[in-house]
DNA sequence: CTCTTTCTCAGACTTTTGGCGGATGTGGCA
DNA sequence: TGCCACATCCGCCAAAAGTCTGAGAAAGAG
């Protein structure tokens, strides 16, 4: 029985390299591929593969988002996040989102048919950069606290180097209650200084890397 | 007479794909992959090839840092840059080090295979994105100053979060001084607060995103 | 040997930031 | 109804950040 496969990525030579290792290995079948994740959601529904191959970095729809919608919808699909970078907010955002498996694409071909194949029974199949990435995660005491609506708001401006006075400017508040805000902000996260907050905004991915065009 | 294309690239399945583009058409002759910038280099020297397609993120040696080596020890070789993401920093530095083109992986394989064509007969092709940021760059007057060896070094240190005080502490100067540098460095690149200056940092790549373990 | 750049530091000053305590109003929830 | 989380604001204060002016030492260029 061969395990039907569906390719997310909006990399051409991705989604060719993908073929080319799966097509090597007669277990798998190749049902469809998609460019964003609004697509992978829609062939998803339509073909009702037994995994997909889901890049996390896509235009229309990230694949987190795609992930967690296939996932609650078609309970029997598994998904197997593929990204090129490492990000905090990746790992724990897509396992959060339902993937059974995170890998980067850096992984050989023997090592991606050995997660495939584990994915479509159902196990759990992380890269080891990813595992130690997760380890990390929990393992740290530092886990920051949630931020509130308002405090996330405050926090995206700062991350955008705002001072004070033009966040409260842009919210219509007072530049006291932003500094509340803020110093609520610093403590939640377990930093000492809004540009570490900033840089931890960043990286977690809540602000965007500075758009095209 | 066919091209002899040289890939360098440090995911597998990037490198599958090209391969898999490139087989299509007889014109090319994949001689060679690299994992690395100094294997690049190394297997540069060894075959020397029309084209090289260099990833720009890479392990050992980056990919401009590699460009830039092949583009000064052999002549003939061409180097197209080859990249997921748009940068600031990727686009120029690239060209500077002597990229004869830019393209983005979502590049369709007719594309590349024209790219690729164009570049071995000495022609500039950069992608409709890259050409557009770079458009961008060369018409805004903002262009950041370039920043002195100290001033780097006290800017990449800001943008980890560190304090005016830790920065003297780590480099073992006063921390007027520190705060003297922070000013210049402000005002070189056009901002207004070390926040602000550390995002610059992050997103012109000065910083490691974070190393793993 | 000048001239320039860079790195270094100082004093004086303003602005910004962040902490601490306290206060009010709102809305949900037990 | 009382409790709690949240958002809003105040004042006060200390520390950090940033500006301006000036200036000495070292190194490299012309």
């Amino acid at each position: 029985m061969t395990i039907r496969v569906l390719i997310a990525d909006d990399h051409a030579v991705v989604r060719q390299g993908l073929k080319m290792f799966l097509s090597l290995n007669s277990d798998f079948e190749i049902i469809g591929e998609a460019t964003n994740g609004a697509e992978a959601l829609r062939l998803a529904h339509q073909l009702n593969p037994d995994v997909v191959l889901m890049d996390l970095l896509m235009p229309e729809m990230d694949g987190i988002t795609a992930t967690a919608a296939i996932r609650r919808e078609l309970p029997d699909t598994e998904v197997i996040a593929l990204t090129s970078v490492l990000e905090d907010k990746s790992v724990t955002g897509a396992i959060r989102a339902g993937a059974i498996g995170y890998l980067l694409k850096d992984t050989e071909s023997d090592e991606l048919i050995r997660a495939i194949k584990a994915a479509a029974n159902g196990q759990v199949q992380l890269s080891p950069k990813a595992a130690a990435r997760l380890m990390r995660e929990i393992r740290t005491p530092e886990s920051p606290e949630a931020l509130t609506e308002r405090e996330t708001e405050v926090l995206r401006l700062l991350a955008q180097g705002k001072a004070n006075k033009e966040i409260a400017a842009e919210l219509v508040i007072g530049e006291k209650t932003v500094k509340t805000h803020v110093s609520n902000i610093l403590s939640k996260l377990n930093v000492s200084s809004r540009t570490q907050a900033a840089l931890y905004a960043v990286r977690i991915g809540l602000v965007e890397e500075l758009g095209e065009q």
